[in-house]
DNA sequence: CGGTAAGCGGAGGGGGCCATCCGTTTGCCG
DNA sequence: CGGCAAACGGATGGCCCCCTCCGCTTACCG
């Protein structure tokens, strides 16, 4: 955990005060914009609201994808030290539970997160295997909360993939509900995983089916031209 | 039921032959192409495939909108219909687990469905109540399986928006394996919907974490420029 | 069979996005 | 305080998408 990780060895290591003030306030804006509206979000936003031209964006972070390697990059730990945590617990169950419920509620509260986890990207090797250290660690406490009966027995991991994906659809859904529906949710699934039966629920979160269903990310204002009477006039 | 349904006042209700049947031949490709790729298709693809212009697309069908729109109407009607049968079975939690399932595999089946199902767009009134009409006999349908106290009594319809948004993302991730995720995720759903505790549940589906949590739609191949090397050169 | 309008196809306008180029400004060191 | 390289920013190019315009083809009707 030194302060700053190795750059590139190509890369002058000292960056004059100004570029590094700059650099920081553009990770700072991009983990918030990333997190807010999801990859979607242009580069140019993110340059604008840094107060800075998108070249020196581009100067700082060559692609896209290397910006938001770099933002998310903690989230991977987190999500890393999640699973560290359930497995130094020593209630099997309690500990696949609350993973599940800590790793979900990180998904729900970064939209970019799920996107990001894998980076879409070819990631860097060393993230590459956090990853795979992190489905190694889900895979060993389903494994335990199976030995432990508490959890049902035809539960496999590929269901874990299966919960992140339905999470991930209901937060891309519910919009600012994410994090209670989301709850909701792993509420209902950890039930139905529960070898021994249901216990309290979270409350409901207000989801509209519209949403559910499909409405489209972003349909701000469309003052698209007027169509329908031929162009003739 | 008449074979063509009315059409627009100022339009000409009789169309050449050829016309007919590029018309027709469109909106096969459509479906197959929405149902397939979802609804990021471009316009252009699917007059490629229908082997006509661009512009005979767009005469037939004078926006994007106006095509998925025509193109699912279908779906729209099965939806409502699935709805409809299971209003008519006397065992209220059949009837609502039923619904539930059929529903769901509609739109595991098509890639396109979720998102068209309010079209996105402003959706003609007639569509608009009978989307309303299928959510008012879903939670009917609620209301009676409770009453029979086979589910639960903490389930709000809302409930219902949070499976369909779950399972639109297990789909949207599951690629090829949809429909059989998606029949595991609505099996573990149901069980934790049940008020008498679980049943027996649908085979897992290969479903992997990156598509869980969120690889791009779509990554065939970048033969994007170079880059990593300084432009120094 | 011939005239006419309905229908056709492709080029291109307009917009958004990612990424780059180049003239200008500015922090840093002596 | 002066000079230089490092850093800046806006304009720009390329790509993809939705949609429109316009000259040519072809089905239909008398």
């Amino acid at each position: 955990m030194s302060a700053e990780s190795s750059r590139l060895p190509t890369a002058p290591a000292r960056l004059r005060a100004d570029a590094r003030h700059n650099r920081d306030r553009i990770a700072e804006v991009a983990r918030d914009l990333l997190a807010t509206r999801g990859l979607d979000v242009p580069m140019a936003a993110i340059a604008r609201r840094a107060g800075v031209g998108i070249a020196t964006l581009y100067r700082h972070f060559p692609t896209k994808e290397a910006l938001v390697e770099v933002v998310f990059a903690e989230k991977f730990a987190a999500c890393a030290s999640v699973v560290d945590d359930a497995l130094a617990d020593p209630d099997a169950w309690r500990g696949f539970r609350t993973a599940v419920e800590r790793v979900c509620a990180l998904q729900a509260d970064d939209h970019g997160f799920s996107a990001a986890f894998v980076a879409a990207f070819p990631a860097p090797d060393a993230r590459e295997r956090e990853r795979a250290r992190a489905v190694e660690g889900m895979a060993e406490l389903t494994r335990r909360a199976q030995a432990a009966g508490r959890l049902r027995a035809d539960f496999v991991p590929a269901d874990l993939a299966l919960l992140m994906a339905a999470n991930r659809g209901v937060i891309a859904a519910a919009g600012r509900a994410g994090p209670a529906a989301s709850k909701r949710l792993v509420g209902y699934l950890l039930g139905a995983f529960d070898a021994e039966g249901a216990g309290p629920l979270p409350p409901p979160a207000p989801i509209d089916l519209l949403d559910a269903v499909g409405r489209p990310p972003a349909p701000p204002v469309r003052p698209r031209a007027e169509r329908g009477g031929r162009p003739g006039a």
